[in-house]
DNA sequence: GTCTATATGTTGATAGAC
DNA sequence: GTCTATCAACATATAGAC
């Protein structure tokens, strides 16, 4: 059971994009095997279960969220920081008008279930706000954490919402708006 | 197959908190015949198939929604309307906590699908934002379905949130924001 | 109208040949 | 290490006795 390998990165990404797209309890194994071009009963060669499959997916996700937020700090000026993040969210909009926010349609669904796989995305969610507060705090505010949360629940009401509508411009137009927001302060 | 009936109301009770709990897919007819008493084979004399029962759930929910927006419209003082319907959320807080908002959580779920299912619960939304719109509208703003969206999404974010890091206390701090921030319009 | 028994199909997971 | 064949469990849905 390889940590890496050519058809273990195949079937993780393959599972990324599905799990996205249809969620993770509608994805079946069959499809990622499928998507992947790998034979389903090689599967569990690479994974014991489908949910270790889901733990590979969501630590990519959040590697790559970690990744995102280092590139949205170059700059020492958190204000800056926080528009930057939303406008890489603005080029995502019609991705998210079509399936929704990638973290946050994951937590809500794995919210509803048992399985440990829970905590890890919402650790996404914890370490997103986590990131956010931080700006806040550079900027000279106290109850960092409240502006925290309201800021990622902001973005999170925005895209679930936008896809409910599947509307990518009022997508836009609302994270504008809450860049305006961010200025503003 | 009666519109109406004992256990038909038993079966959609049933179903309602159960899909609310645990989603629409993690829901068998099995767990919704058990707690409704009803027996499984019986199900399908009132609900010719699954997408039918959350069909029924859902124009329930529909009800119940305009239930709320008709209680919450009784004075003319459409910024006071906006506020009640708010309360009525933070007196919410602790369910919404363990299991998401009501409506948004289903929305999100049943977006990924390409059941009609996903029209109906999406109306339930657009129903929010143009009951939303029209109390902006009675407030003599324009851009009132962009100010509509806004205060829906504020919602859902925050009970999306909320429920991720499983904190009650911050659904209602931030609820009680969102109050202000409507107060200050 | 009501319910038991069961068909039918799908899914996650395994055994074992190569 | 790789893959085919298949199992066991579970889910939706139906047939048919009462």
């Amino acid at each position: 059971m390889p940590r890496t390998s050519d058809k273990r990165d195949r079937l993780v990404e393959a599972a990324k994009n599905l799990i996205h797209r249809q969620g993770f309890h509608r994805t079946t194994l069959a499809d990622i095997a499928d998507e992947s071009e790998v034979p389903l009963g090689n599967v569990y060669y690479y994974f014991k279960t489908k949910e270790d499959i889901c733990e590979a997916v969501l630590e990519e996700r959040r590697l790559k969220l970690q990744e995102t937020f280092d590139g949205c700090c170059k700059s020492n000026q958190p204000k800056q920081n926080l528009i930057e993040l939303v406008n890489k969210i603005i080029k995502s909009s019609e991705k998210i008008a079509e399936h929704g926010c990638i973290i946050g349609s994951l937590c809500q669904e794995l919210d509803k279930t048992k399985s440990p796989l829970r905590d890890t995305a919402d650790k996404c969610i914890q370490e997103h706000i986590d990131w956010a507060s931080k700006q806040f705090r550079k900027m000279g505010y106290k109850k960092t954490s409240e502006l925290g949360f309201e800021f990622i629940a902001r973005l999170e009401g925005i895209m679930l919402v936008g896809h409910a509508l599947h509307e990518p411009k009022r997508i836009k137009s609302q994270l504008r708006a809450t860049c305006k927001w961010i200025e503003s302060l």
